[in-house]
DNA sequence: TAGATAGTTAGGCAAATGGCTAAGCATGAT
DNA sequence: ATCATGCTTAGCCATTTGCCTAACTATCTA
C-alpha cells in the first residue's frame, strides 16, 4: 500500500460519523435493506442515504439492487487498510516502548553491577 | 465506552487526512518538536498547525512548550478507543462468519448422512 | 389502473474544513 | 539592544459536510 493511500482519507473520513459508524455496526452482524437501517436513525431519508453514499465511496459497504429494494453489506476487507494503518503505527509504538525497556533493564543492570 | 462516543468522530476526523496520518506515525517513532515535524509537510506554519491543534483536540497527541519550542508526542491510549471500535466490529463480523461456518458444515453433515 | 412503498434527484442552508497571507508575540543568540 | 528563530493570532477564501424539503421515479400490491 502506497505511503499515502487516498483511499485512507476517505474510510477514516467515512467513519468519522456516528451515523455511519452505527450502520457499519449493524452491517457486521448481517445485511439489511435501505429502509432497515434507515428506521433506527432519526433524519430524512435523502440525507440518509448520503451517509450510505459516502460509506459506498470509502469501499466500506457494497449496495445492490432487488426490485425497489436496496440492500446494504460489508464489504470484504473493506476495513482492512484502516486496520492495516493501525498496527503499522501500534507496531512503531511499541518497537520504541521494547528499546526503552531495554535501555531500562541496561541501566539497572549496571547500577546491579556496581554494589 | 457508551455506543456513541462523539470523541470517536474526532479520532477518526483527525485521522481522515494523510498529513495528519504522517504525523502520528512519525511521532509514533518518538517525540519531536513543531519544527521539525513542519519541515516534512510543504504547507504554511499555521496551516500545519492547524493539524496539530485538530490531532491534540482528538486526543491523539499532546503538546508541552519549553521555552520558544513547542514539543509533540503520542497521547498513551489515545489511539486506544479507535482500535477498540475496529476490534468490535471485526468480532461482531468475524461471529456472523463462524455462525455462517457452522450453518454450512450441518448442512455438509445433512448431506453426507443422506448417502 | 390506482395507490402504496422504496428509493432518487435537485436545490438550499449553516457550519466545518484545509489551505493561504500578514502581522505579531515569546524566546534565544549575538 | 537588535536580530533570528519558533510559534501564535487574525482574517480570508473555496470547498466540503450534514442536514433539510420538495418533487420525482421505479417497483410492488390490490
Amino acid at each position: 500500500m502506497a505511503k499515502h493511500d487516498p483511499n485512507l482519507n476517505l474510510k477514516f473520513a467515512a467513519l468519522s460519523d456516528e451515523t455511519r459508524r452505527a450502520v457499519v455496526s449493524r452491517l457486521a452482524r448481517g445485511p439489511a435493506s435501505v429502509s432497515e437501517l434507515a428506521s433506527a436513525h432519526a433524519m430524512a431519508l435523502p440525507s440518509f442515504m448520503g451517509h450510505l453514499s459516502k460509506l459506498e465511496a470509502a469501499g466500506l459497504i457494497e449496495t445492490t439492487k432487488k426490485g425497489r429494494v436496496r440492500y446494504c453489506r460489508l464489504s470484504a476487507d473493506g476495513i482492512a487498510p484502516v486496520t492495516h494503518w493501525l498496527a503499522e503505527q501500534q507496531a512503531l509504538w511499541t518497537s520504541r516502548m521494547d528499546q526503552f525497556d531495554a535501555y531500562v533493564a541496561k541501566i539497572v543492570k549496571e547500577r546491579t553491577d556496581e554494589t
